[in-house]
DNA sequence: CAGAAAACTACATCAAGTGTAAATTTGCAA
DNA sequence: TTGCAAATTTACACTTGATGTAGTTTTCTG
């Protein structure tokens, strides 16, 4: 665990001081002014960088909000990578979704920078768009996976279903309190519960279906 | 049941026909070059319309593709609207997605549509994210319904752990059988398990928990 | 048929995003 | 240190989606 970019070269460091500060000048601008009132030329001014240059680290204005989207889903296809052979997928899937909501309730610096973001996320049209459909193609590459931990207990459709109901429960349930003015604690656990609930789908399947149909 | 615009003036007729016209236009031109490839002028262009007047009958590009996306919402908060008081949210809930399949194996006229968007909403990056923004908004909003419809067993939350999961199960394994070369019974069968396998744990649930916590 | 309302068009404008070639900066080796 | 190659940044031109506006055409109503 060390700072940004030790034993880099000038190159190296520079750039990523560079990212840093169009993500910070970015993010800023947003909270200060809204999303779709700043323009990119102003990200880049505000980095003092030129405009073209912020394509050259970002692919589009959305994607500085989600620079570190792929984190959290790392960590559960780690986190997943190590289930045991004969693993029941239901507590597999259980593990990796405790162990990312445990890892929310760690680091604080973190979860302060989430907060406001995440409202950009619910409020911004196209930002909700875009979070969903990274959720998506993470959910595609968390089903591939439970499948490669529990290959004799679920297909790749099976295991699809599996994290869907999951994901898509906890996703809509945690939006919704979230809207309904809950607090955060609240929040986290509607989110859990609806983890829970879809789970005890999973659980109540028989073990060894041999995977086809008849 | 009647055909499109009898009974209406000039004005309105010419209107419909105006929007069918660029709706034909832009799929046709979509399909045979693609989505991105094609410009907003050209699906002007060929419905002999100005580009302007385009976005007088659709806000964005991505609208021609989701122009029908409230139909088969507004048919499920119908049956949903529909449930006996006191009836079980499972089985609410099942009644409303058989509903919704079915009414895809009876037009196939509507089927034969289908086919072709689906892949472009599957293919292109920003017609993903745009439907699955539609989906989900449209499930806060089946999700009100079904706890308006079973206010005693289920929370506005539960209820959208309940839909999130059935849904989110639906939706990943659809895609994935879609995306495995499933034949189109295959893929629909993917989704049903889906949904039943979700249904299992709203059906374990306790029948009547009055609402709050411990 | 005349006047009002609705729809359409032309035009100007803005922001996101891409391609390209020139200029600047960095890394490295003589 | 100097000088050259590679990486990076920049300026500029351009395309496209989308919006505002003012004027023209079409439809509706009496």
């Amino acid at each position: 665990m060390h700072a940004m970019g030790e034993d880099l070269g000038l190159r190296e460091r520079k750039k990523l001081r560079t990212r840093q500060a169009l993500i910070t000048a970015a993010l800023d601008l947003f909270m200060e002014k809204g999303y779709e009132q700043t323009t990119v030329s102003e990200i880049a001014a505000a980095a003092d960088v030129s405009t073209r240059t912020f394509f050259s680290y970002f692919a589009s204005k959305e994607d500085v909000v989600f620079h570190d989207s792929r984190e959290g889903l790392d960590r559960a296809l780690r986190t997943m990578a190590e289930a045991a052979p004969g693993e029941r997928a239901a507590d597999v899937l259980g593990r990796v979704i405790a162990d990312g909501y445990a890892a929310l309730d760690v680091d604080d610096q973190v979860r302060r920078g989430i907060v406001p973001t995440n409202r950009l996320t619910m409020t911004v049209p196209s930002l909700r768009a875009r979070g969903l459909l990274l959720l998506f193609d993470g959910q595609r590459e968390l089903a591939e996976a439970l499948h490669r931990a529990c290959p004799d207990e679920l297909t790749l459709v099976e295991a699809s279903a599996a994290v869907g109901a999951v994901v898509g429960g906890a996703k809509l349930a945690t939006f919704v309190a979230m809207n309904q003015g809950a607090s955060p604690e609240e929040t986290l656990r509607a989110g859990r519960q609806a983890v829970e609930f879809a789970l005890a789908g999973l659980r109540a399947r028989i073990p060894h279906p041999e995977t086809a149909a008849p």
